[in-house]
DNA sequence: CGTATTTGACCCGCGC
DNA sequence: GCGCGGGTCAAATACG
């Protein structure tokens, strides 16, 4: 019980081609639990960041269409800077430029995001029974939208998934 | 030894 | 009022 009873923290899902959970961002993770979904044969684990004042939630997705693609869905925003005990690949995976956006505020992630948005409307239309179900899934996706437009963060280190890094060919 | 992970059980909210 | 779902926490365990 840390205190937070309204759940008003930013969430936002993206689609990312996964056959992991642990996706090493630069924080460190910690599975605090793991629930079957309905609808879906694949289970959905739940992550937290382990940091002390970290209260951001992660919540990872398999998708019962596509095994190796996973819905990773953040909550909240971590709260202090990237832990350089993690020193690996992650940390020298984003150069610092990356993790400063541009005056734009422009950056490539959400640019992937928008590219596989689409790619999933167009399998909604297929599936019309299934795509309701969907349609829940991909609500948080508007909040992503929304949080985009807030200036007030700007920090895109909270999400940085080496796995789009790492998505070159 | 420390950390991280795993599973189960419990709790809360909401719906009908 | 009761049920169900979802979510979280706790403890135990495993491994490095």
């Amino acid at each position: 019980m840390k205190g937070e009873k309204k759940q008003r923290e930013p969430r936002f899902a993206f689609v990312t081609k996964s056959e992991v959970d642990q996706l090493e961002d630069g924080y460190r993770w910690r599975k605090y639990g793991q629930k079957a979904v309905k609808n879906s044969p694949y289970p959905r684990s739940y992550y937290r960041c382990t940091t002390q004042k970290c209260t951001v939630k992660k919540r990872v997705e398999r998708s019962f269409q596509d095994p190796s693609t996973v819905i990773t869905t953040y909550e909240g925003q971590h709260n202090h800077p990237l832990p350089t005990t993690l020193r690996g690949s992650a940390a020298g995976l984003f150069p610092p430029s990356m993790l400063t956006p541009s005056p734009l505020g422009r950056p490539s992630f959400p640019h992937e995001l928008l590219m596989q948005m689409p790619n999933y409307h167009h399998q909604m239309n297929n599936q019309a029974p299934a795509g309701s179900m969907f349609a829940e899934n991909f609500s948080p996706f508007h909040h992503y939208v929304h949080q985009h437009q807030v200036p007030d963060y700007g920090l895109l280190q909270d999400m940085v998934p080496s796995t789009f890094l790492k998505h070159e060919p």
